[in-house]
DNA sequence: ATAGTCACG
DNA sequence: ACGTACGTGACTATA
């Protein structure tokens, strides 16, 4: 971004009329002519029906114009009825309109021979825009009241709405990655990777594409003879993931070998070459996209580039976040995170005392947690029991059952039930909780989150034991992972109004699920920490469990987190 | 286009 | 007896 150019506006404000108004091709006539419509847009009187109004939004924003709102967004509405379906307008108006809308690719081609909007017949280009603007307009009273009877206007004119600008704001400020720190470290990894491809052949006694999955399966398990556990994939392949290559690293040194191949190229194909490529010429800057209708739990995603996966967790992969810097001398990066989010909106939404009265103590959870499932005093906790119950903890969320929690700790199935038995013993509200949402799934269709979002399982009751159980597990993790999305959220559009409202120079610029980060100007660093841990812990009022939000400071990400 | 793999919360 | 982790996006190979 800028995605792209104007070409034209097109404005419906009556069911099957539309008004095409051209943009010159010059730029400075361009402007001018949307200048023209500048206080009409601006207005915050009027309401803004679109599709996806933040891309409409945005562009706008790069001519200049701030549009205010208030919206009506169709895919964001859609989003939040049917969650797991798709929210594009020909879908949307087939579903709801029974219509079936000329195709881009009938105007413009596909393909090296595509033209830009620009090169087709002006009454072409007026039809097509114009179906846009009527079709939006039609579906608006349709969907606001498919929201009115699911119960979800409030969450949507309260939270997805005032988001829309929210997020415009921050793609439109974007983040400023230093591509030669990361040329330097293409290079480096270059030469590990032409180190390590060297050792992988000797090992195999001769040269293989060692990105081909299928391959390395061969490689390993025929020419190399190497023993292959488990089952095959459903085409047939060897599984060569990381998890069972990691199991049999035993057996040979090349697997070793093999995975630091792989990681070395992810980090450098995925971040390192790709980010600098990334880098908007005319603001120098990284501006993702943060897509508000993807996600079906009710979170964000980020893609072109994704800046919701950047590596932390491996030592050569988190040197990537050195590269994610202030946007001056005169700024600090901040990043805000909230501490075991979704653990504790379990114990709020559960209402399991063990777990509330866990929190309020203020112990380490995960060792609170241990102690109580392995009926030891908290100080005699050990590491491994201390491991042990935050990987129990986590599998939770997910509804996991024992066979997931024997492989993820390496124990006996058996000990991972007891564990488990265990664990609901000592947090019976939590298992009645999990055993209610179920129930709720069963008889409803659907579950919600503690804001009202729903989500629709459609396999809850399905006589196939594999979608059912899935389903379930769905049932249980949606309202969690969805509260805290939601609650972020809340969190978000009331840092955004008070920077706005305080005339502030510092930026939000981005969000990764339980996190914010902000470019913060040096001299507001304090007003800024202040609005966080304000805005963060209280964006849900009046909860039983303490919500805690830790704030790191720094001239680079890594830094900062 | 799909599968496999792997980066994050 | 057996078993499936929840939610994403990007890259590469392969059909």
């Amino acid at each position: 971004m800028p995605i792209a150019e104007a070409v034209g506006l097109v404005f419906s404000v009556k069911a099957h009329e539309a008004y095409y108004v051209p943009v010159p091709e010059k730029q400075d006539e361009a402007t001018a002519l949307i200048h023209e419509f500048k206080a009409l847009l601006e207005a915050d009187n009027k309401l803004w029906i679109g599709q996806n109004a933040k891309y409409d939004s945005t562009l706008m924003k790069w001519y200049g114009v701030d549009i205010k709102g208030p919206y009506f967004d169709t895919m964001i509405a859609h989003y939040l009825c049917e969650p797991d379906q798709r929210h594009k307008l020909d879908y949307l108006t087939e579903a709801y309109l029974d219509y079936k809308m000329v195709a881009i690719e009938e105007l413009i081609g596909k393909g090296k021979t595509q033209l830009t909007m620009r090169n087709v017949k002006l009454e072409k280009v007026a039809e097509y825009a114009g179906e846009d603007a009527d079709f939006t307009l039609q579906l608006k009273p349709i969907l606001e009241k498919k929201l009115e009877e699911m119960e979800m206007t409030d969450l949507y004119q309260s939270i997805e709405v005032p988001l829309i600008n929210v997020l415009r704001d921050m793609e439109f400020e974007g983040v400023r990655i230093n591509p030669d720190f990361l040329a330097d470290y293409s290079k480096e990894l270059e030469k590990e990777i032409l180190r390590v491809e060297q050792e992988v052949y000797r090992e195999a006694g001769g040269p293989f594409n060692i990105a081909s999955p299928k391959q390395v399966g061969e490689v390993l398990f025929e020419r190399m003879k190497l023993p292959y556990k488990g089952k095959k994939s459903s085409t047939g392949q060897y599984v060569t993931d990381v998890d069972k290559l990691t199991e049999m690293a035993e057996e040979h040194a090349i697997i070793a070998k093999i995975l630091e191949y792989r990681k070395f190229s992810k980090l450098k194909s995925t971040y390192v070459d790709a980010l600098p490529t990334m880098i908007n010429p005319k603001t120098g800057r990284v501006h993702s996209n943060f897509n508000q209708a993807r996600a079906a739990t009710g979170r964000l995603a980020s893609d072109n580039p994704n800046l919701q996966n950047i590596p932390i967790r491996d030592e050569a992969g988190r040197e990537i976040r050195k590269a994610f810097e202030p946007r001056s001398e005169d700024h600090i990066l901040l990043s805000a995170d909230y501490s075991q989010i979704e653990l504790r909106l379990i114990a709020e939404i559960s209402g399991d005392e063990a777990m509330l009265e866990a929190f309020l103590s203020g112990n380490d959870f995960h060792k609170a947690t241990a102690a109580k499932v392995y009926n030891v005093p908290i100080e005699e906790v050990t590491a491994d029991q201390r491991r042990n119950a935050k990987t129990v903890n986590f599998s939770i969320t997910y509804g996991a059952g024992a066979t997931n929690l024997s492989r993820q700790l390496g124990i006996s199935r058996k000990d991972a039930k007891d564990l488990i038995d265990q664990y609901f013993v000592q947090f019976a509200g939590l298992k009645r909780y999990m055993d209610e949402t179920v129930a709720f799934a069963r008889s409803h269709g659907y579950v919600k989150t503690m804001l009202g979002r729903r989500r629709e399982l459609r396999d809850i009751n399905s006589r196939n034991a594999l979608a059912s159980s899935n389903a379930e597990r769905v049932a249980i993790n949606t309202p969690i992972q969805g509260t805290a999305a939601d609650m972020i959220k809340v969190a978000m559009i009331h840092i955004h109004q008070a920077i706005k409202e305080q005339n502030l120079q510092s930026r939000m610029i981005l969000q990764v699920h339980d996190e914010l980060v902000f470019d913060v100007y040096k001299p507001e660093l304090e007003v800024i920490k202040a609005i966080v841990q304000d805005k963060m812990p209280n964006a849900i009022p009046n909860l039983k469990v303490p919500i805690e939000v830790g704030i790191g400071v720094g001239n680079n990400w890594l830094e900062a987190h």
